[in-house]
DNA sequence: TTTATTGTTCGCAAAAATACGAACAATAAA
DNA sequence: TTTATTGTTCGTATTTTTGCGAACAATAAA
C-alpha cells in the first residue's frame, strides 16, 4: 500500500522517455553524427517535423539531450552527464533485479 | 525518411514496459522477495488487484517476468534469460550513444 | 526591407495507457 | 456440495501520448 519510491520513479521516468522507437533512433543518430541539427534528424525520421520536436521536447525535459540554437538552426546533442546518470540507474537497477537462484520458486523450468 | 530498425523498436518496446512506477516496483519486489505471489504484490502497491494483474500483463507480455499457476494463486518471477537480454540491449545502448568527444560541437559547456 | 529558411507552438483528432469496481472462473476448504 | 479465496477479465471513464497541418517567431539572405 506505500507509494512508489524516488528511485522507482526516476528509473520509470528515464524508461518512459526511452520508450518510442523515434526517440531511440534519434539518440542512436545524435551519437552517430557530426553535425546534429533538428533538420538533419528529420530527414531520417519518417515522422512531421512538429512531432520530431515534440520527441525531441521530451528527450529535452528527461535530460537525455540538450539543444543549442545556432543561428536559425538548433543543434542538438546528447546531454552527457544525465547520459551517464541514467547509464548507472539502468546498470544498478538490472543488477539489483536479478532472481537469485532459489529466492523464488520458478526456476525449475522457464516456460511462458 | 526511413523506418526504425528492429533494434530500435526492441529497445523502445523492453523500455517502455519499465516506463511506469508500479512496474519498477513490482520488478524491485520480486527480486527482493521468497515467494512472490500475487496477492503479496498487490499488498504492496497503492493500486486496486485489477489494476496490478494489469501491469503484470504488461510485463508478461513484454517477457520481463513469467507467471506460474500454483493452486487457486500465481508465483511471479523474473523471466531470468530476457532479463538477461534486456540488460544487454540496455547497456549496448548506453555504450553505443555516448556523444564523443568533438562528434558535435555542443561540448563546450553543457547548459540546459 | 522583403523573402527564405529553420524550428517551435497551437489546435485538433485518434489512439493508447491508466485505473477502478464488478463480474467471473478456478481451485481449495468446510 | 457449498463456501471462501485467489486472480483474471470485462466494461467503462479519464488521462496521456502520438501525430499532423497550419500558424508563428527568429534569424539569414537577397
Amino acid at each position: 500500500m506505500k507509494e512508489y519510491t524516488d528511485k522507482q520513479a526516476s528509473i520509470a521516468h528515464f524508461a518512459k522517455a526511452l520508450g518510442h522507437p523515434a526517440r531511440i533512433a534519434i539518440l542512436h543518430y545524435l551519437a552517430s553524427q557530426e553535425t546534429c541539427f533538428f533538420g538533419e534528424i528529420h530527414d531520417v525520421l519518417p515522422i512531421a517535423k512538429a512531432t520530431v520536436s515534440q520527441h525531441l521536447k521530451e528527450l529535452k525535459e528527461a535530460g537525455l539531450i540538450q539543444g543549442d540554437i545556432e543561428g536559425p538552426k538548433v543543434r542538438y546533442c546528447i546531454h552527457k552527464e544525465n547520459w551517464e546518470l541514467a547509464r548507472v540507474i539502468f546498470a544498478d537497477f538490472f543488477n539489483d533485479c536479478v532472481c537469485k537462484k532459489g529466492s523464488c520458486g520458478c526456476h525449475e523450468e522457464q516456460h511462458d
